[in-house]
DNA sequence: CAGTATAGTGACCGGTCGGTCGCCTGTCAA
DNA sequence: TTGACAGGCGACCGACCGGTCACTATACTG
C-alpha cells in the first residue's frame, strides 16, 4: 500500500512538471490527483524539491539501465531495410512512450535550472542516439552495407534530424504521422547517399 | 523616460522567464532588477500576463521582421567554400546574440504552456532553418554546386544537426568552442557529401 | 500660471504556497 | 492484549504571491 504511494506520487510528479513545471506545480494538485491529502505527501518525501530530486534519480537510472548498457544495444542491421526498420521501431516506440514522452518535456522546461536535468537533457537529445548508431554504423560498415566514413560524424547527420522530428511530435502531437512519414523520407534519403547496394548471393 | 521603462521591463521579463519559466518569475525581483518598484510595473502592464503576451509580441514580430521575409534571405553562395562560412557566420550570430540566445531558452521552457510559444519554438527550432536553407540549396543547385536532389530533405538534413548543436550550446555553454568544431566538422562533411567539385575557368 | 496627464512609490489586501502539527486508524510483532 | 509504528487526515502557520490604491512629483499644455 503505502509503498505504492510513494511511487503514484512520482508519477504525478512526473505528469505536473513535465506539463507546468516545477515551479507552475502545486503539493495541492498534485496529492490529489491521487486522492490524497497534501500532508500525507509528507510521509514519503521531505520535501517538494525532494520529490524533484527522487524524481530525476529515477530519470536517470531509468536512462543508465535502458540506454547506458551496451548489452542493451540492438544487434546490428544485415540490410540497409533493416536499418530502415530499426529506426522506424525505435522512433515509434519513443513517441508514443507516455513516460518517455513526459520525461523529455520534463527535461525541456528545467534543463536551464538544474545541472542534473540538463546533463540528462543532452544524453536524451544529444549524445545517447548518436553513440548508439555510432556503433551501429561502424558494424555495418564492416558488413559493408554503409560506405567507408567516419562512423560518429554519420550517426550525428543521421540521428538530430530524427531527434528534430521527435521533438517536434512533443510539441505538436497532432503533426506525428507527417513527422513519421519524413523521418522514413529521411532514413531512406540517407540510405541511398550511404548505403551500399548488396548483391544478392546466387 | 516612460517609454524606456517599458522596454526595460520586457528585457527583464525575458532576462528571468529565460531562466526560471514564466511561473518561477515573481514580479517584485523584475521590476527590483530595473529599480522599480513593483506597482510601477502596473503603470505599463495590465498584469504579470500581459507583460507575457507583450514579450510575446514582440518575440513573434522580431522573428518575422528578422526571418520571416524573402528580403532578408542571404544570397545564394557562389562555392561550397561560401556555404561553410555563411553557415559558420549564421551559427555565429545566434550563439553569442544574448537576446536570441534567451528568446530559445524561453521557447524551450514554456513551449509546451503557451500555444504561440509552441507555435514560435516549431520556426525558432526547425522550420526557420530549414526553409532557409531549402531556398539556398535550390539556388546552389541551379549553379551546379551541389548535387541534384530534394532542397527541401537536403536543407533539412543540413539544419537539424546544427539546430541540435545550438541547443547544445543554450544547454551548456562551455561546450561551445567544441560544438561550433562540430559544425564545422559536419558541414564540411556534408558539402564532401553533396557538394559538386567546380572546375576552375581557364 | 493653473490644470491635467504620466509615471513612480509604499502600504496594504486576499489568496495561495510549502510545510508543520496533533490526531486517528490499521497492522503487526512481542 | 498491547504497544509501537506507518500512513493518512484536516487545521493551521508564516511567507510570499499578484494586484490595488491613495498619494506625490514632474512635465507638458491651455
Amino acid at each position: 500500500m503505502a509503498n505504492d504511494t510513494k511511487e503514484r506520487i512520482l508519477a504525478a510528479a512526473l505528469d505536473q512538471f513535465s506539463q507546468k513545471g516545477y515551479a507552475g506545480t502545486n503539493i495541492r494538485e498534485l496529492t490529489a490527483s491521487q486522492g490524497l491529502a497534501k500532508s500525507s505527501m509528507y510521509k514519503h518525501f521531505k520535501s517538494k524539491e525532494d520529490i524533484w530530486n527522487a524524481l530525476l534519480d529515477k530519470m536517470i537510472a531509468y536512462y543508465a539501465l535502458r540506454f547506458g548498457s551496451p548489452d542493451h544495444l540492438p544487434p546490428i542491421p544485415d540490410s540497409t531495410d533493416e536499418l530502415l526498420s530499426l529506426t522506424m521501431r525505435m522512433v515509434s516506440f519513443t513517441v508514443h512512450d507516455e513516460k518517455i514522452i513526459k520525461t523529455r518535456k520534463l527535461l525541456s522546461i528545467e534543463q536551464f535550472r538544474d545541472e542534473r536535468a540538463r546533463d540528462l537533457a543532452t544524453k536524451h537529445f544529444l549524445t545517447g542516439l548518436t553513440d548508439m548508431f555510432s556503433h551501429i554504423f561502424a558494424g555495418m560498415m564492416e558488413k559493408s552495407l554503409l560506405r567507408e566514413d567516419d562512423p560518429k560524424i554519420l550517426a550525428f547527420a543521421y540521428t538530430a534530424p530524427i531527434s528534430a522530428l521527435i521533438h517536434l511530435c512533443d510539441r505538436e502531437p497532432e503533426k506525428q504521422q507527417t513527422a513519421m512519414a519524413q523521418i522514413e523520407a529521411f532514413s531512406r534519403h540517407f540510405i541511398k547517399t550511404y548505403g551500399i547496394q548488396q548483391v544478392s548471393p546466387m
